[in-house]
DNA sequence: AATCATTTTTAGACAAAGCTAAAAAAAAGT
DNA sequence: ACTTTTTTTTAGCTTTGTCTAAAAATGATT
């Protein structure tokens, strides 16, 4: 596979965990930031290569060659994460770039001993699976802060997006992978939230609350 | 610089270092296994770029700028070796190709952090010199096992030929980087030589001899 | 059911990086 | 000094992955 046949791969696959039933042209256009005619070229070649299936105007899905393909690359985007941060010490919103070149190595060997190295890790920096070398990805039972109880123990567990802007906003205030979270209120007005975080209270607004995963405990 | 520009520059500057008059076509040819004709055409984008000086039929040398560009490629190069052998226990004849696709990840703030994290080290697994960030290269006094006095204390310190077959051939006679060496005798007939290695007397030939660099102590 | 809007595909073009084969220049041999 | 050989360059073609613009299919609206 071609690296950019890996990122076409790597798209469908993250637009297919939304969208089962196919995704779109235009939608993997999107993501690649290039043209749907530049797409619809690409799929026939992976299809070609039985990596997805495909149907003129039908949209795509991934076969199980490709659904694997896709969760190996995954698998090394975010053990590179992993690396990034916890080896060299790289802010967790500096790591996805590095890692989005890091992920197209080829040698197998080399993502089997940096899994080692790395102490087996089941979840990257922002808090999502890492698929191991079966393709198994580890669920958990979290939910946004916005769906919290009241007055629960969670504790924090990912982010629903990983921008820049949002994991440094995140550090300003405070917030990490593990930090423990109470919900203590909600306002009506902005669904903003009152929370306990880390012994201190603060507020925290829907936009923060919507894209802020938890779990119990 | 794309991947294979970066490849190009590499290869001009390893040369240059054996005819630094002027680098062939045909030499740059058979290092990267490619045609005369391709290379020619890369001269002329890389001489537009700044990066070497080419006149048609006179061979190619390195600009400062390409110069200082080669360094920090071999300098990339290395120091994933390095982090190849020391950190996720790859033997010195598995990390060579591996290397040459990590050596062209984009990220400068990357490579600072690599070095650091690796103890900023002045040689790879090979013995080969490890460009520091300003491109400096430090020296030292070495020379080849063939090269040798008889009965003087030495210390194995690099490979000339760093081929996947000559490396295994050390690791079965048990010839590291560090490991001391001391010659006995040379045979008339075919310039093999017994030595004395960790303690232990073999016989060497002459073909290993000169691919094998020592230091005095 | 017919029209309009959106999405997708096709057709044709382009840039990068490679190739082969032929031409040109340089080097070597007589 | 003139061939012959070798090296290098040019010219033209190929593949990969992209693009724009036009055509075709699908979906939405009345």
């Amino acid at each position: 596979m071609t690296i950019s046949e890996e990122n076409y791969i790597k798209v469908i696959y993250h637009l297919s965990l939304v969208s089962p039933k196919g995704v779109n042209t235009n939608s993997i256009a999107a993501m690649l930031v290039s043209k749907a005619s530049s797409v619809t070229d690409m799929l026939k070649k992976l299809s070609e290569k039985n990596l997805v299936s495909y149907q003129k105007y039908q949209g795509v899905t991934l076969t199980d060659a490709g659904f694997h393909s896709a969760k190996m690359i995954v698998r090394k985007h975010r053990l590179w994460e992993v690396f990034l941060v916890d080896k060299l010490n790289f802010s967790w919103d500096e790591v996805h770039d590095i890692a989005e070149e890091l992920e197209h190595i080829k040698s197998e060997k080399l993502i089997i001993k940096l899994d080692e190295y790395l102490g087996f890790p089941s979840f990257d920096p922002h808090g999502d699976p890492i698929p191991n070398a079966n393709g198994e990805i580890q669920k958990i039972d979290k939910l946004l802060l916005s769906e919290a109880l009241f007055n629960q123990n969670y504790i924090c567990v990912g982010v629903k997006n990983s921008s820049v802007e949002f994991l440094q906003y995140l550090d300003k205030k405070n917030i990490f992978l593990g930090a423990p979270i109470k919900v203590i209120s909600s306002e009506k007005f902005d669904q903003s939230l009152t929370i306990n975080l880390n012994s201190e209270t603060i507020s925290i607004s829907n936009k923060i609350a919507e894209n802020l995963y938890i779990k119990l405990q």
